[in-house]
DNA sequence: AGAAGAGTTT
DNA sequence: AGACCCTAGA
DNA sequence: TCTAGGGTCTAAACTCTTCT
């Protein structure tokens, strides 16, 4: 190779590397073997130190960078990062292309395209004329976080888009959203590592993905084995005079061609026949993969037909998930809980012999209310049958009745609370019992709980064992009392030392600026 | 050094 | 992120 | 009578900061 000049040389560098990036991260396909990557990579380094003037953030050598950060600041997205309804039957894959029938006043067979749902964590990523700028965690959907400088470290992201040849062409602005995960084999991996060195295992990809995308020092974040899928183009045929894209296939292949990480399962189907199909055998293929995957997106292909339909408060009514069943586990129903809520609910929780259940140990499960401990008539001492909503929240889904002590009684919720002892009780037309004194420490503990909650006035270092400390010591009756609290009061408290008391009041000095709005829900 | 507590994610 | 319940409105 | 929307509950893993 014949170099003309060190700039010239240092963009063929780059432009092989990157293509041996993509090869390598996003294909699967190795293209050279590593000890010639390696070689061209330490002469780009070496030609970037001798010519700073010729550095670049895009560059394939600056994924980790500059030092820790000291916290990650927020970004407010574009658009929100919505969910999406779930089902979990071919008969509700039915119902979904009914309704959406419906919706249109149009007969099928639609145009849908079925997806792999991925199980990490969702991120938005912002590139300004086709290099990376910014990257969020979805954060409450609105706004997130950002972790560019993490994100910058996943060597499947691409830090610079390929323009040349794209129909229609790379805009200035563009912002697309995807998935980070981590896989089964990568994880292994790290496991591995962490074994030898002393260090304790990460429980399952998912915790473990997020876990890392929270590092403050992105060169610990290079370490670990992310990788990404990106599934959806922001704005993507609208709003403009002329429609750019006009199906959601379309998008896909486009995000392909522009260098993006797209996952090659995706399938276009004529009908819902065909995607329940596609459920069906990612089903049974699921297990063959090297990551996650916990369903199937079903979209509608066409976006004018999309945009017909809109969205609800959370979710776009042109697409569904479908989940694939749950996990079950078996273990021993030790405890019935009663926790009071700051309404005064009574609500119910199960503890449980502890048992693994889809990447977590799980011995807490919730029970949701009176009656449907009554219907399943789970009892305390049981052997129930568990699962994760979801493959989040455990619940007891049945009792094993073969199972059950011959001195088993039925539970019965009890009539007082269990906190302040007042008569909980339970108004007629309603599920929950609820503990008849306002004044009950529980529920002023949750209201305070609640109101400094993020949502809410996100009043930081106010967390459950402070609001617990101030409220036994009578420091704080209401959420008012927080105003009045001081350096004082304060230093009596357990593990509160100077670092901690200065952080809090801080913390609900800066509330005093949330809007109207927001004070309005909190309390 | 180790643990508690808070915050964030799913 | 899911499940459930309640309310309001079609 | 159905359903969209809002509210209120629930569990675990992980990282970082601060206290002991």
């Amino acid at each position: 190779m014949q170099e003309s000049s060190p700039a010239g040389r240092v963009e063929e560098l780059r432009e092989l590397l990157r293509k041996y990036d993509y090869s390598y991260y996003v294909l699967d396909d190795p293209q050279v073997a590593d000890f010639e990557y390696d070689r061209l990579y330490a002469e780009l380094k070496r030609l970037e130190e001798e010519h700073s003037e010729l550095t670049t953030p895009d560059s394939p050598t600056r994924r980790v960078g500059g030092r820790p950060l000291e916290g990650f600041a927020q970004v407010a997205h574009g658009e929100p990062m919505l969910s999406l309804d779930n089902s979990y039957s071919e008969e509700e894959l039915i119902e979904f292309d009914r309704r959406i029938a419906r919706g249109l006043g149009e007969e099928g067979p639609f145009d849908y395209v079925a997806e792999l749902k991925f199980d990490g964590l969702g991120v938005s990523l912002r590139y300004e004329n086709g290099v990376f700028v910014q990257g969020a965690t979805r954060g409450d959907g609105r706004t997130g976080e950002d972790v560019t400088a993490n994100l910058r470290t996943v060597r499947s992201l691409p830090l610079k888009l390929k323009g040349e040849n794209l129909s229609p062409p790379l805009p200035g602005l563009l912002e697309v959203r995807g998935e980070v995960y981590m896989t089964r084999s990568g994880l292994e991996r790290v496991n591995a590592q962490r074994r030898e060195a002393g260090e304790p295992e990460f429980a399952n990809p998912r915790n473990s993905a997020a876990g890392s995308l929270r590092l403050l020092d992105s060169s610990l974040t290079a370490k670990r084995p992310l990788k990404l899928f990106i599934y959806q183009l922001l704005g993507a045929g609208w709003p403009g005079a002329r429609p750019r894209f006009y199906s959601h296939s379309q998008v896909l292949s486009w995000l392909k061609e522009a260098g993006f990480p797209v996952n090659p399962n995706w399938c276009s189907c004529v009908g819902i026949k065909q995607v329940i199909g596609y459920c069906r055998r990612w089903a049974e293929l699921r297990e063959e993969l090297d990551y996650n995957i916990d369903g199937v997106v079903v979209k509608l292909d066409h976006l004018d037909l999309r945009e017909r339909l809109g969205r609800t408060s959370k979710a776009p009514r042109w697409a569904m998930a479908y989940k694939f069943a749950a996990e079950q586990a078996r273990t021993r129903l030790l405890a019935i809980e009663i926790q009071v809520g700051r309404t005064g609910a009574l609500t119910p929780t199960a503890r449980l012999e502890p048992v693994f259940l889809a990447g977590t140990t799980v011995s807490n499960a919730t029970l949701h209310n009176e009656d449907e401990i009554e219907r399943k008539d789970i009892r305390v001492g049981d052997w129930v049958w568990i699962e994760k909503g979801g493959d989040i929240i455990p619940k007891v889904t049945a009792v094993d009745l073969k199972a059950r002590p011959a001195d088993s009684q039925p539970y019965r919720m009890p009539d007082s609370c269990p906190v302040c002892g007042s008569r909980a009780v339970r108004e007629p037309g309603e599920v929950v019992r609820r503990c008849s004194n306002a004044a009950c420490p529980a529920q002023v503990k949750e209201r305070i709980r609640h109101f400094t909650s993020r949502g809410a006035m996100d009043i930081e270092g106010a967390g459950p064992a402070l609001v617990d400390q101030v409220v036994e010591k009578d420091l704080v009756r209401d959420v008012a009392g927080l105003y009045t609290l001081n350096k004082e009061e304060l230093a009596g408290l357990e593990r509160m030392g100077e670092k901690s008391a200065e952080n809090l009041l801080a913390g609900i000095e800066d509330s005093k600026r949330r809007g109207a709005a927001r004070l309005l829900f909190a309390l």
